[in-house]
DNA sequence: GGTAGATCGCTT
DNA sequence: AGCGATCTACCC
């Protein structure tokens, strides 16, 4: 008598719960397989974990049911994965379940490749009267017995309904049989040695190699200045990791993992990659999963969710652009791929290599106090390509001057002389749409979504009212709803509205808007970046995307229209990205071998992070930011833990909220917690979603382990008293409004 | 998330 | 008392 302890999905929000199931006759189910188990009254069917076994079923209550069905072949985790599983869970306070399930394919039944075959029953017989096809067929089948159906079909020409006939005969029968290990998704033949390393780079990979070799679970910043070759460094490193057996992870932000970057790692590695990106359905995925699984992959490529992929033996894990904030996931398990790979490269002993022009904070932090050992890229990899000059320029003296748009003279000008020139222009602005809101010239009312509260932009090419939060779309109207006046205006400009000056101002030029609406298709991106590649556009006007390790020789003037609008957003972090979006934006001009020019338009040119970019003074932001960090108690000098409470009553909400406040303010004072600041309880920014009300509390303390701690046993003090008020916690979370 | 059994409130 | 609407606990 077998029984499993079995941890089941109910939903991502759940609470575990893990339940005695008894293991039919003859099943083969290992702990980390995962089943279908009936559940509930109904007898549902749904996914569970195996998370033990057990020869009796002491401590469980009631009917014990039978497990259904084991998925997929073999086990679906390891002891390992099930370790960081747990991990998460407690760090990230998210269900065990939600975590497990991070590493394992969602349909595990498609992990193998299954393919028909068909073999003689028999031979034919004078009197079994055949058609062509059937005789064609036989005899493609008699000389390679080991072709799969498809392919003896189109080898013979000989339609479906030909085999079915032999089959019905009993000539032939047809039966299915399924690969070990699945085929590549991109059969690709590794071509390409690799370039030889500058010397900044060759001691940059010496030393990360010299770690992984000796065993080390070192973290480097590999800090490199945009252009300067970071991925030549990853691959050498890789080509080392994988020489020795082991396998490699590289994590890009979902915006780098482009079909160039794929390519350039296909060249270099072959089919000993494994691509995870957002397009591939089910099948793809497990297929990918399984081959990693297997070995046959031993480098993974992807955004966060990759470092959950399979590999048996690892030995590096690289982590691109790591300052991006894309690598924390906004759903539960709320979790950052930082973080998470830390713990895997601390568990395996292996190194951590973090890669970015623009550090964030923290890692910049840890690089200074000797937590994370700095490996610096000073110069550009190009052959004599060098930084561009960067230039601010004061916009209220351009208001004083009574010019209105938002247009510069000097940037007007820049323009000009490029369009002379045949070289193109980036003109940065971090807002899509034409305009930003529309308000009444008579009573001020801001026509707003219902749901989300937040304005809606109106874009002008659709000619529709879009909020941009939940996507919702309505008319647009010509009189205010509030007191009915026909005089409405819309404020704020978008790329939409910029693109359209800019058709105003320079007719002949070729203009190129690239955001979210313009890339939304399945090759948007890369047709628009084929476009700026191929010199079909002149001026190429978008938001952050183009921000990002695209490379565009020809671009020789970057304008940004305006710097200051994501410098006062109330979070802290919007000093640092601010920052970094201007390096990056900045680093996009002057790749090829003519020097790049960057126009920067601001209100506030005296503001530290404007001075620090204008002058490639890296250093002196990061030295102004940290102080300021220090003395807001902000991270790397504290940690913040944001707890999100919603409910359909907003009584109960509000009150809950104030109850949690005291229970966290309660726990703070005991001496285990100590040093905890609890702020709030407030109402959210975005108070109300799909008529859920919301509110949110946040903590404050100097060190996290204590943190994770206190706040576990105030959820689930408070989780015990409040049954319809959620409450959903994040740790250091992106966003704080 | 689904379901049964309990509870509530309104009808006859 | 009778019956749908809503609430609540629990699911191996």
């Amino acid at each position: 008598m077998a029984f499993a302890q079995i941890i089941v999905k109910l939903t991502a929000h759940a609470a575990d719960s893990i339940y005695t199931y008894r293991v039919p006759e003859g099943m083969n189910v290992p702990v980390g397989s995962m089943v279908r188990v009936p559940f509930g009254k109904g007898d549902r069917m749904l996914d569970g974990f195996v998370l033990g076994l057990s020869e009796t079923a002491d401590g469980s209550i009631g009917r014990i049911k039978q497990i259904a069905s084991v998925s997929g072949r073999e086990p679906v985790f390891t002891g390992r994965e099930l370790g960081m599983a747990e991990w998460m869970s407690r760090r990230y306070d998210a269900p065990l379940s939600s975590c497990l399930a991070l590493f394992v394919p969602r349909d595990p039944d498609k992990t193998t490749q299954v393919r028909v075959y068909a073999r003689f029953l028999r031979d034919p017989l004078p009197a079994d009267r055949a058609g062509s096809g059937q005789k064609s067929f036989l005899s493609v089948l008699a000389e390679h017995p080991d072709w799969s159906l498809s392919l003896l079909m189109k080898a013979s020409g000989a339609a479906r309904s030909s085999v079915r006939s032999l089959e019905n005969k009993g000539i032939i029968e047809c039966f299915e049989e399924s690969d070990e290990t699945p085929a590549p998704l991109v059969m690709q033949k590794a071509t390409d040695p690799g370039k030889e390393l500058n010397a900044e780079q060759r001691q940059a990979a010496d030393r990360i190699i010299r770690a992984f070799r000796e065993g080390q679970n070192s973290k480097f910043l590999l800090y490199g200045i945009t252009g300067s070759g970071k991925t030549e460094v990853y691959m050498s490193c890789m080509e080392q990791v994988l020489a020795a057996g082991k396998g490699a992870y590289l994590l890009v932000p979902e915006i780098s993992l482009t079909p160039q970057l794929v390519e350039r790692l296909g060249r270099r590695f072959g089919d000993r990659i494994a691509v995870l990106h957002s397009r591939l359905n089910d099948t793809e995925r497990s297929r990918e999963w399984l081959r990693i699984r297997r070995g046959a992959a031993k480098v993974v490529v992807g955004p966060r969710s990759a470092l959950f992929a399979p590999m048996p033996d690892p030995g590096l894990i690289i982590l691109d652009e790591e300052h991006e904030s894309s690598y924390k996931s906004e759903i539960t398990p709320r979790y950052h791929a930082r973080e998470v790979a830390e713990e895997m490269a601390a568990r395996g002993g292996f190194p951590l290599v973090l890669g970015s022009a623009t550090p964030s904070c923290e890692s910049y932090y840890q690089a200074m106090e000797g937590q994370a050992e700095l490996l610096r890229l000073s110069r550009r990899a190009v052959q004599d390509a060098v930084l561009p000059a960067i230039r601010l320029i004061d916009m209220r003296r351009e208001m004083a001057a009574g010019n209105m748009t938002g247009f510069s003279g000097e940037l007007i000008a820049a323009l000009k002389d490029r369009l002379a020139r045949n070289e193109q222009s980036i003109l940065f602005l971090n807002r899509r749409g034409y305009s930003s809101f529309v308000s009444c010239r008579k009573c001020g009312f801001v026509l707003r979504c219902p749901a989300c509260f937040l304005p809606y932009t109106y874009h002008k090419e659709q000619n529709l009212l879009i909020c941009h939060h939940c996507g919702r779309a309505v008319q647009p109207v010509n009189t205010c709803p509030s007191c009915g006046s026909r005089y409405l205006r819309m404020s704020g400009m978008g790329t939409e509205r910029i693109a359209e000056d800019l058709a105003g101002l320079f007719p002949d030029a070729r203009i190129l808007r690239m955001d979210a609406s313009t890339t939304s298709g399945k090759n948007g991106f890369q047709e628009a970046y084929e476009q700026i590649r191929d010199h079909k556009a002149d001026i190429i006007v978008g938001t952050q995307m183009i921000a990002k390790g695209m490379d565009m020789p020809l671009v020789t003037l970057v304008g940004v229209i305006s710097a200051d609008m994501s410098l006062y957003y109330p979070d802290f972090h919007s000093t640092e990205r601010t920052f970094q979006l201007l390096t990056q934006v900045a680093g996009r001009a002057g790749r090829g071998d003519r020097p790049g020019e960057v126009l920067i338009q601001t209100y506030e040119p005296k503001h530290y992070v404007l001075q620090s970019v204008a002058a490639h003074d890296d250093a002196e932001f990061y030295r102004q930011e940290l102080a300021s960090r220090q003395m807001l108690a902000c991270p790397p000098f504290a940690h913040f833990l944001q707890i999100l409470l919603t409910g359909r009553e907003e009584d109960k909400v509000r009150q809950a909220a104030g109850d949690l406040a005291g229970i966290l303010q309660r726990e703070s004072e005991t001496a285990e917690s100590g040093e905890a600041v609890v702020l709030g309880p407030s109402p959210a920014e975005l108070g109300r979603i799909d008529n859920i009300f919301r509110w949110k509390l946040l903590v404050r303390h100097p060190e996290e382990e204590p943190l994770i701690r206190m706040a576990g046993v105030c959820l689930e003090e408070f989780r015990q008293k409040y049954r319809d008020v959620a409450a959903a916690a994040d740790l250091n979370p992106v966003n704080m409004y």
